[in-house]
DNA sequence: TTCCAGCTTTACGTTAACGTAAAGGTAAAT
DNA sequence: ATTTACCTTTACGTTAACGTAAAGCTGGAA
């Protein structure tokens, strides 16, 4: 269950390209086996780009997912950067609930516009007959 | 209470720069007065400038923030862009619960790292002495 | 008059997160 | 032997949304 995977096996899955894989591990975020040139992926590796899509789904830079990742690795796991962390996460969640606000009331705005302008579709429906 | 407002009226009151409503106005979705040279914004404006903020709190481009704030044009109001601009609404509110999931389940995960760093640390500080 | 605050335009710079060639190695299949 | 399918590295290109300087007009205060 935690066979390797080939660069291209993990895109596929994840469905993520090559490039970012690659990129991720430029950023100090991976580092996959060799077989030779090869890069050899782990289930652990998995899991970490699992990490990382996660992070970005919800809003955070690549950077703030490494450090994200970097609190799963015991050795890093210090108060400060776990306050600091839980902190971020306070942020988002209270950007989180203002975005919904925005949308309810943006919501609220596009309903009463849809009715405006179909009733004034109709109007011109029936001034201008419904054939043209 | 629709009283004229310079650039830095408005950027002072929407805590944004002046550049930025430039910028916006480059973008096609502002064209305040003139007096001379300067730029002279109305109520309407600001109104504008506060519908794009909102778009870009939930996510939007600018480029959608623009569609956005042309729905609120009698003139282009039609069927289609309204049904796509809801479409796109839809879309944003599913990402939004994705994104609760997301937050939700990572705060589960980071509540138990939590426990595993302070515990790990409790024991380090037993070793080692509190004095140390 | 000189100075200053605030406005203007023009235009190049910046950051993140990859995209997209270019050029080539490798291994199995035909 | 050559095609095909992956894989590799290196490196320049791209997009959005402004930031940031440079250079200059403009009206009122000292």
């Amino acid at each position: 269950m935690a066979a390797p995977y080939s660069i291209s096996d993990l895109a596929r899955e994840l469905d993520i390209t090559t490039r970012a894989i690659r990129f991720y591990e430029e950023q100090g975020m991976l580092s996959p086996e060799r077989r030779g040139q090869e890069r050899i992926y782990s289930g652990k590796d998995k899991v970490t780009l699992k990490l990382i899509l996660r992070g970005k789904r919800i809003g955070f830079s690549l950077a703030e997912c490494k450090e994200l990742i970097e609190l799963y690795d015991p050795v890093h796991g210090n108060r400060k950067q776990l306050e600091t962390f839980m902190h971020k996460i306070a942020e988002r969640r209270s950007q989180l609930q203002q975005q919904l606000l925005d949308i309810q009331q943006m919501q609220l705005e596009l309903d009463t516009a849809e009715e405006r302008c179909l009733s004034a579709l109709a109007e011109t429906d029936k001034k201008q007959g419904i054939t043209a």
